[in-house]
RNA sequence: GCGGAUGUGGCGUAAUUGGUAGCCGUGCCAGACUUAGGAUCUGGUGCCGAAAGGCGUGGGGGUUCGAGUCCCUUCAUCCGCACCA
């Protein structure tokens, strides 16, 4: 037997793994089951880069010690595999995104096998295959067939929606939807079909409806709120506009409580459980109504601050609000119309650009104060947004700082109404201090003054208490055509979905991957787009809609009637472990939760939340590499050198270089156009690059692809390696320095197996020593509870000293080195299995139980304790642990040294700490 | 502005959760074996100091017999949200 070839031993390991389906996971038994589930990747052409399996390799290690202690572990993997990406190739090489995709999902899995994930492949669910996108679309049924009752708190059935307006009209009902007029029974009864339908809309989960939407002109597409970043694509960085536009929505917003309440009962890290506490944006307040000066409509308003009623001196509207041309005045008709054509031009972008810029137009209108009957000027001004509360806000200047700037800028009367602010430098926002020039709240706290407030304003009628929730209905139509049809069918403008049974509506061929020429979607194209002769809906799916419910899937992968059987939803219930990314924090991760709500609603799954906790594995930076072109010439120089000239970075390919010094051939061969003739000014003769950290990406030449670790360090090396490198959680550079340490450690745990020479397998049935069997327990003990810490690094760590110490014992024997193969095997599998098929077994590592801990081994009689005085420690000395207290004090009292450092003073006291320490103070 | 995190040797990090700061690994220094090594092994390595000793976990303060760990304050960096009434 040669010295440790980790290329044979891997290939042999994954070929008998995959043969033998080691890792599949067995479907409904008496055994308890742990769900761990990794983020699924969107294929994408570049391959994986180091990074990816960082979370990969954490949740195998994970499921490989559940499958130790006993456990039926689910450990699936799958593709998002519908995407932009694969449409954007498409539409410039004319290869259809199947294809794209197909290819790439062909590379993951090679990537992802290379590296020995003991993912159970049977179960892959693919988001772009009919047989998976049939359930996408049946939910998106569901939801279409379902309005929120807030009464009962969770989704029914249109059917009982509509039997209530039969017998009672919408009166009484309480649901989350769109604002709709209120009808009777007999009204509902006379109503057209088309009239029926439109009204059911505004209540239906998942509903079409005009409104305004993110368009993205260079996608060509709609985009949701959290795929919009500072006013451009989240994918692309190109700009988002705003623009009304006939739309499928789902209702999330009727989710908002519920999604915020479950928070509270999951184990996810306070900082994404933060900014989707955010994102919902959950704020207790009061909407009242202020009466307009000669005319019959009131404006409506939703204020957190109701005490600071007295306070206010104007109202403001959205450009857009519905009342803005009904009030204004015809003197102020142009101004006013040519401030919301500009409002209504300006894209999301340069609205958010203009920030301190104030401007607003008033209307000629006035409302009237409803306590002193005081006129109130109404102004319209774009700082306030149509899409939250109701697009009004009553305007406190001296206690709302953008009410203040407002009114600073037009000269609009400032009123305290709470002490404890300079209202000639800022306005008092705070939410402390005493009511003044406020009548009935006079001399009232903040907190007394607004339930007062509250409780004078419902008693005239003009409003009531209310809560509001930033979160926004989610966009759910792309005009893209690679996604899931939305299987919706129209019929003289009223919306059909899709008999069941029909399902799935199969994404057609098309010859183009463009919008039509009348600037229809591309499925537009297709030919005979039509169900029942009837067409069909031309948008498809966002990439959200897949991702929010696969986890199901792969509980029940290939089950034709159901998205999953009652029993594997039963057995499996939710994940135990999700690992991801934190870019998903408002996306992805709401949406799965917003779906999960609903299916537990329609009696599809038991639970309430999909995945009880989540860990979020930082970010595997590239390091890339930069040399410097002096400005207007051909010559480049080394980095400490660039301060004497002017120059210009360049990055470059991190394979032309190896410790920062640039290999100057190859970079000439690299890029012969730019480098071959180039001039080179060295310092000690080597051309020096600088570096720079971020993300890893082709455009900086600084991508490092696992296939090249694996090759020529191996699999287990990478992936112990990747552990090493820190917290899971914690962002971190990639770098090699230090790889090389955790190969020459598996080259050492290889020859603790062997004979002097690496070349014969060589193990002792001796009985070990008590200081092996301590080394072998306190490593079981750390290894069991950092997988319970999820602190994967300080494992590599403890095994590395628990082979040093046995290297330096020479211990061989099998009764110690056994147990350490099962502790290193999740961390390192190939090496395990074939030092445990050296060992004599015969049957995979695999599922060996767990090697159990025995505190005995780490019991210790006596204790080599320090000593401090004043808590510097000085020297130590050994006593039994079972010695009396005072007996240690007297012998510690007597000890020559101590009297050096008591410097002839009597101690004040001595702390004894049992097994820890011993403390004298002076 | 609001919120979340993080600050420890040249570098990545560790610290029994209030008890000997720097484990493990890199890097560096020295040595061994070698024709040779970017292989392997051994020893050393927080800083100042010849030593005794002193200093040391971003800074300042506090609690404690004892603080990297708890409290207050301040600074720096990273991330998320943001005209949300």
């Amino acid at each position: 037997m040669a010295s440790y070839e980790f290329r044979r031993i891997e290939k042999e390991w994954r070929q008998y793994w995959a043969e033998n389906g080691t890792f599949k996971a067995r479907d409904t038994n008496n055994q308890s089951k742990y769900y761990v589930l990794d983020m699924f990747p969107y294929p994408s052409g570049a391959g994986l880069h180091v990074g990816h399996p960082l979370g990969y390799i954490a949740s195998d290690i994970v499921s490989r010690f559940k499958r130790h202690k006993g456990f039926n572990v689910l450990h699936p993997m799958g593709f998002d595999a519908f995407g932009l990406p694969a449409e954007q190739y498409a539409i410039q090489t004319g290869q259809h995104p199947a294809i794209t995709t197909e290819e790439n999902i062909k590379r993951y899995r090679e990537q992802m096998d290379n590296i020995g994930f003991s993912f159970d492949w049977s179960r892959e669910v693919r988001t772009s295959d009919p047989k998976y996108y049939k359930w996408t679309q049946w939910i998106f049924i569901q939801l279409f067939k379902s309005w929120y009752n807030l009464t009962s708190d969770k989704a029914e059935p249109v059917e009982t929606l509509i039997s209530e307006f039969e017998t009672g009209g919408n009166g009484q009902i309480k649901a989350a939807c769109e604002q709709t007029a209120v009808f009777s029974a007999e009204e509902w009864k006379n109503y057209s079909e088309k009239e029926q339908s439109s009204i059911l809309l505004n209540y239906r989960l998942a509903f079409l409806s005009e409104a305004m939407v993110n368009w993205c002109p260079a996608l060509g597409t709609v985009l949701a709120n959290d795929e919009v970043k500072d006013g451009v694509s989240e994918r692309g960085g190109y700009p988002v506009e705003r623009k009304l536009m006939t739309q499928w929505s789902l209702r999330i917003s009727a989710y908002s409580e519920r999604l915020l309440q479950g928070l509270d009962t999951i184990d996810w890290t306070e900082s994404i459980k933060e900014a989707q506490r955010n994102w919902i944006g959950k704020s207790v307040g009061t909407s009242l109504r202020f009466q307009l000066k000669g005319l019959e409509q009131n404006v409506e308003v939703f204020t957190t601050r109701p005490d600071t009623i007295f306070g206010a001196s104007f109202l403001t509207l959205a450009p857009e609000h519905e009342l803005v041309s009904a009030i204004t005045t015809p003197e102020y008709k142009e101004a006013v119309d040519t401030y919301v054509t500009v409002a209504k031009n300006r894209s999301e972008r340069d609205r958010m650009a203009d920030i301190k810029n104030i401007s607003g137009q008033f209307t000629g209108a006035y409302a009237e104060h409803p306590f002193n009957g005081q006129p109130i000027p109404v102004w319209i001004g774009d700082y306030v947004l149509a899409g939250y509360g109701t697009g009004a806000v009553m305007a406190v200047p001296g206690h709302d700082s953008r009410d203040y700037a407002f009114a600073k800028h037009f000269g609009l009367p400032i009123i305290e109404v709470v002490t404890g602010g300079d209202l000639s430098v800022e306005s008092y926002d705070a939410k402390e201090g005493k009511l003044i020039n406020s009548d009935f709240l006079n001399g009232l706290e903040v907190k007394d003054a607004i339930k007062k407030t509250i409780e004078e304003i419902e008693k005239k009628g003009i409003g009531k208490g209310k809560t509001n929730y930033r979160l926004r209905n989610a966009v759910f139509g792309r005009q893209r055509y690679w996604g899931e049809p939305i299987p919706m069918y129209d019929t003289d403008n009223i919306p059909k979905c899709v008999d069941e049974q029909d399902l799935p509506i199969i994404l057609p061929e098309i010859d183009k991957y463009l919008p039509t020429e009348t600037g229809e979607p591309p499925l537009a194209r297709a030919k005979d787009w039509t169900y029942k002769g009837l067409p069909l809906e031309t948008t498809t799916m966002p990439g959200w809609a897949g991702s929010s419910w696969y986890y199901l899937r792969y509980m029940d992968p290939k089950n034709d009637t159901e998205l999953a059987s009652k029993e594997a939803i039963e057995y499996w219930r939710d994940v135990d472990l999700y690992i991801g990314g934190t870019e998903h924090a408002v996306g992805h991760l709401l949406y799965a939760r917003f779906w999960c709500k609903f299916l537990k609603d329609i009696d599809v799954v038991p639970f309430d939340e999909p995945f009880k906790k989540l860990i979020n594995q930082g970010m595997i930076q590239g390091v890339s590499c930069l040399i410097y072109r002096v400005n207007d010439s051909n010559k480049f120089v080394s980095v400490n050198l660039k301060h004497q000239y002017e120059t210009t970075p360049i990055y470059i390919d991190i394979n032309l270089v190896s410790n920062n010094e640039v290999d100057i051939e190859k970079l000439k061969t690299w890029r012969p156009s730019e480098f071959m003739n180039a001039e080179f000014e060295l310092e000690n003769g080597k051309l020096i690059c600088g570096t720079e950290t971020g993300k890893m990406s082709k455009r900086w030449h600084n991508v490092v692809n696992p296939d090249d670790i694996c090759n020529d360090y191996g699999a287990d090396t990478l992936r112990l390696y990747e552990m090493f490198l820190g917290p899971l959680q914690d962002a971190k550079p990639w770098s090699t320095q230090g790889i090389e340490g955790v190969l020459r450690f598996l080259r050492k745990l290889w020859r603790l197996f062997h004979n002097n020479t690496e070349e014969t397998f060589f193990l002792s049935d001796e009985t070990p020593s008590k200081a092996e069997l301590k080394t072998l327990h306190k490593t079981i003990k750390k290894a069991t509870e950092d997988i319970d810490n999820f602190s994967f690094n300080t494992s590599v760590s403890a095994f590395m000293v628990c082979v040093n110490e046995l290297q330096d014992a020479k211990c061989n024997k099998r009764s110690v080195l056994e147990p350490l193969c099962i502790l290193i095997s999740p961390y390192a599998p190939h090496i395990a299995e074939e030092l445990w098929k050296l060992c004599g077994h015969t049957e995979s590592i695999a599922l060996t139980p767990w090697p159990a801990f025995n505190p005995e081994y780490l019991v210790e009689n006596e204790f080599f304790y320090p000593i401090s005085f004043n808590g510097k420690v000085r020297f130590n000395l050994n006593f039994a642990l079972d010695k009396e207290t005072s007996e240690i004090e007297k012998e510690v009292l007597s000890n020559e040294q101590t009297q050096k450092y008591l410097e002839g003073k009597a101690p004040k006291k001595i702390i004894v700490v049992k097994g820890r320490i011993i403390n004298v103070v002076m």
